[in-house]
DNA sequence: TAAAGTTAAAGGTCAAAGAAAGTCAAAGTC
DNA sequence: GACTTTGACTTTCTTTGACCTTTAACTTTA
């Protein structure tokens, strides 16, 4: 079997038996499983993204860690199922409508809507055509995990 | 755990269990806390920033000390003066801290916290620098005029 | 005895070394 | 051709130590 899907097992295992979140060392677990430590980048950036329901924290330096927590959607919340439905780009105007649908079905409060909404908005992001639109969906997203 | 935030930690608690603020003998510290004594200036200047709401006070020679307190919210700290503070850039950190800083001052409640934290995490503008940075600012100064 | 000099005790600075994690593209596999 | 593996290089955060500055207390000296 493919060392990346061992490594995968091996962490959604972890993070089942602890609270939904685990905390690694990028070095340690290379050694563990005899890889380069940037074999853990792969996995984690292939089987760990937003859209597959995690966060990744991290920070460098010594007593540097990697942590991973899976985000639960909580019974009733469509938050997941938004996260799912925005794809890699999303214009302006879907983001807008998007916003009103989580606000009109109780998923945020205005005020976060405003936030969310200001957020995105063309002004915010004042890069060229195709990449505003793929960063504005990335930025949807990972906010929308936030929530949880 | 790191050094650095062992003493980070029995800083701030120290300050909590006083009335909001301490007077310590760097030496003495380092001493306890087994360092050099330029470690304790180092976790003061990572931790204990002005931007951070502290205060930090020092005096040398012969009974020389440094005071440390917590600065309490001041009136008329709005957010539009968050707003002006916010540069043209604006790093992962900064955005951080800067966002505790709203919080800490009731500005803005903790879910709004997440969420603006969320939209300027280095990986919702998985850019390059510094357009990265300048991105950030921007997508925070108008976050935080939609709020106004 | 008051001004001036001296000393030791603080704290301050800064840069180098160390410790992790991140990136990216080339090479390998299936 | 898509997915994986590897490793050289980069960035970030921490620890350490050599050297610098300030201050209070003490000592001289006119």
């Amino acid at each position: 079997m493919r060392l990346s899907n061992l490594i995968e097992e091996w962490i959604k295992e972890m993070i089942q038996t602890q609270d939904g979140a685990i905390e690694l060392k990028r070095n340690e677990l290379a050694t563990q499983f005899n890889c380069v430590p940037s074999q853990i980048n792969y996995v984690i950036s292939t089987r760990f993204s937003p859209e597959q329901g995690y966060i990744v924290e991290s920070r460098r330096g010594g007593g540097g860690y990697i942590k991973i927590s899976r985000v639960l959607p909580r019974e009733g919340t469509g938050l997941m199922h938004v996260v799912n439905m925005v794809g890699d780009r999303l214009s302006a105007h879907e983001a807008r409508v998007l916003i009103q649908n989580c606000y009109d079905y109780d998923l945020i409060t205005q005020k976060e809507a405003k936030i969310i909404a200001a957020a995105l908005l063309d002004r915010s992001i004042p890069i060229k055509q195709p990449e505003r639109d793929i960063l504005r969906a990335n930025i949807l997203k990972n906010i929308l995990l936030s929530l949880n």
